[in-house]
RNA sequence: CGCGGGGUGGAGCAGUUCGGAAGCUCGUCGGGCUCAUAACCCGAAGGCCGCAGGUUCAAAUCCUGCCCCCGCAA
């Protein structure tokens, strides 16, 4: 198969190699242009990019793909299907039936549950106790088309979305290989979206905010979904504090109030919420590199009563 | 030149303003107490204070250059 693959971030990077392992014809790996990134603000491409540039793949990075240039880029490339995954951008009714098979999606969810740019965060955000990889065929909508192939991934208890995102994008991998090689074969049965749908909307650094007065459950899952970004986070003495890990506890300190420092112990602490305790176990002050609480508590002795700000 | 914090025994920190014997809370090892312990008591080991130069009688501390880690922003 002439594969044009359209890809960005380390999510798409499996799926790439694994193409490319099945001694598929990747004629081009598009992705986002460099932009400047990290500290210095040094100028960064994007995980598909190396990988692409390592294997010897040609790299293309339209700042729109609808751009005519591109359209005729891709026409003469002329390939069988074009495999997307997480690539950043939105394809127009041009591109999708350029190919002969069209377009085909690699969406880290079980369709039509968490269409959008962050399903497995708002999984973990969620408490879900699974979720999965659907490949689809490419339409108009957002992550509306036809599904062709499904597979379930657990979501383990203490789960991050850092570590699910691993397992979500190895599912992905081995599934858009299955899915072309059917597809070759005319053994594909597109299968409509039905069922409840909701959306899955990009993250941003505010929801990593904590709510003392949401209940510690909740908070406990959105620790893990915000890791490792954009990390949930909190103030504490005028200083910035990520939130890591921790655990949600019964409620001890009816006294306290949300926010408020109860129970310090040599291990780990633990704080009021509106809903029980969350005992927090790793944790990374502004500057410094994450670490375990007891580490913490050495050169941070707290006392009770001190109160997390916002 | 985007803004800022930091590199001190195994861990986390103080000390740097106002140069002058390496400290705190733990951990580790040995011993003691105890039915027992993450508790308590006694003792010990373990540091070229990120690297390289400079100033000085004397530098963790002042000056210069470099390396590395991290928060914000993007």
């Amino acid at each position: 198969m002439k594969i044009v693959y359209m890809g960005t971030p380390d999510f798409a990077v499996g799926p790439l190699e694994a193409l490319l392992k099945a001694g598929h014809e990747v004629i081009a790996a598009v992705t986002q242009p460099d932009k400047p990134k990290g500290r210095g603000k040094a100028v960064q491409m994007p995980p598909v990019k190396e990988t692409a540039l390592a294997c010897g793949i040609p790299v293309w990075q339209p700042v729109r793909v609808k751009e005519p240039e591109f359209i005729s880029l891709l026409q003469e490339a002329d390939p069988d299907v074009i495999v997307v995954a997480a690539f950043g951008q939105l394809l127009s009714a041009e591109i999708l039936s350029l190919p002969r098979y069209g377009c085909l999606n690699i969406h880290a969810s079980l369709l039509p549950r968490y269409r959008g740019a962050a399903p497995i965060q708002w999984a973990v955000i969620n408490g879900d106790r699974k979720t999965g990889v659907t490949i689809m065929q490419m339409d108009e909508g957002l992550d509306t088309g036809d599904m062709l192939l499904k597979e379930e991934v657990e979501i383990a208890s203490g789960e991050t979305a850092g570590t699910l995102f691993d397992k979500v994008s190895a599912a992905g991998s081995s599934l858009i290989v299955k899915a072309l090689d059917a597809l070759e074969k005319g053994e594909l049965v597109p299968q409509p979206q039905e069922g409840e749908s909701c959306y899955a909307p990009m993250l941003d650094k505010t929801m990593g905010k904590i709510d003392w007065n949401r209940p510690a459950q909740e908070t406990e899952r959105l620790i893990r979904g915000l890791n490792p970004w954009p990390s949930a986070y909190s103030r504490l003495q005028g200083k910035m504090v990520k939130i890591w890990q921790a655990v949600p506890e019964e409620d001890s300190c009816p006294q306290m109030k949300p926010g408020q420092i109860c129970r310090v112990t040599k291990h780990d602490f633990s704080v009021k919420t509106g809903s029980g305790l969350l005992r927090i176990t790793s944790l990374q002050p502004e500057g410094k590199k994450r670490m375990d609480a007891d580490a913490f508590l050495r050169g941070y002795p707290l006392t009770e009563g001190l109160y997390f700000e916002d």
